[in-house]
DNA sequence: GTCTATACCACGATAGAC
DNA sequence: GTCTATCGTGGTATAGAC
């Protein structure tokens, strides 16, 4: 696994990182459609465009899998692994215990990083997650709530602990977070931009507010 | 114009409010298009069924618009024009001068009531305006960016006057704050919510932070 | 494991009657 | 202003050769 020195948050290297060369069979199709569906959307994008991207016919596709939303299944799925395998790693205790703040940045900083250091999985997820077919949602829905619970938990235990206010609503702070950080895609550069510069003050501004 | 006597915001009533009967012909139209456009997104939305919604033949819809792209493209507009006129409204001066934080609150209770409380325009506009058509898009976004601009001058003035700490960056805390509030599309409910309370604790998050 | 060929259907859109 | 009828296209998915 790839660590990282500034944070201590490290990239998972069994998912394709953006640079990795072309994946090939099977998991380069799975590949190619979480970037397509992301960028388009999953009822946007047409299998014969797939085949195409992936350099097969439409049919073959078949060979792998048994329809579109298996295939959508299937990448819901992955990108909530990563997201999770991700906390857990930001969730391994340090010589030392981390502060209130530096503990979310951690776990901001891991978040950032499922969805843009580690395949396009965990922003397809999120990007196409509410308008999915309502059976691929149904399915995937026990595992996200196990994602959010690990959240939850992380706030109520600082909020326990006193580094939280009182009078902070968990889980609507949980919910704003998960906005900011999950919206970023729609402008976040991955290529241009600075991904641990970005943790740092998305966790200040979320820690601290703006006010003078 | 509906007022708003705890926030002094308004409800714009020339959209149609969210239990307003159902309008008729062509408003009709575009009122139940959003809205399935809203719940499926664009591209899973097909004309027959917005027909069937609507109680007409799927040609006949081509009276009234000589395509779906120019259906999405009113819509999308009209999202942001209403977005736009609550703004608007909002900054108007009561008798006293707001401070920081209250002019915050009454512009996000303002977004808030955009996204909620006017009709599906808004709504659609957020969670289909980044897989939309090329064409559709780039119509649209002139006007996306003459709102934006509004926020980013609120937030600068603030900084300007002190009121936000001079390490901010107002750009990026304006991301988060869309953030924040265009992704409770996902999980408030605006039958159930509050929506006053909602605007509250959002701004105080944003202004103060969660930290003791 | 990928190909060709194709079935079957629903899509957006048009034409002309009423 | 809405209907019926239909056109042309392209969608997912299947069958069988290679």
């Amino acid at each position: 696994m790839g660590s990282n020195p500034k944070t201590g948050s490290t990239t998972i290297t069994d998912a394709p990182a953006a640079d990795t060369p072309k994946a090939d069979g099977r998991q380069r199709i799975v590949d190619e459609a979480a970037a397509l569906f992301l960028e388009q959307g999953y009822a946007a994008t047409t299998l014969r465009q797939l085949a195409d991207v992936v350099g097969m016919k439409a049919g073959s596709l078949y060979y792998h899998f048994s329809s579109k939303d298996e295939l959508l299944t299937e990448i819901l799925q992955r990108g909530i692994e990563i997201m999770q395998q991700a906390f857990d790693t930001a969730s391994a205790p340090g010589p030392k215990a981390a502060s209130g703040p530096k503990q979310i940045e951690a776990h901001v900083r891991a978040h950032l990083a499922a969805l843009f250091e580690n395949g396009p999985y965990t922003a397809t997820h999120v990007t196409t997650f509410r308008t999915a077919p309502p059976s691929v949602r149904t399915a995937i829905v026990p595992v996200r709530d196990a994602y959010e619970a690990r959240w939850t938990a992380l706030l109520d235990n600082l909020k326990t602990e006193k580094a939280i206010r009182a009078d902070v609503d968990t889980g609507l702070a949980r919910l704003i977070l998960f906005g900011a950080m999950n919206s970023s895609i729609e402008w976040f550069d991955a290529e241009r931009g600075n991904l641990d510069h970005f943790a740092t003050q998305l966790t200040q501004q979320f820690w601290s507010g703006v006010s003078a």
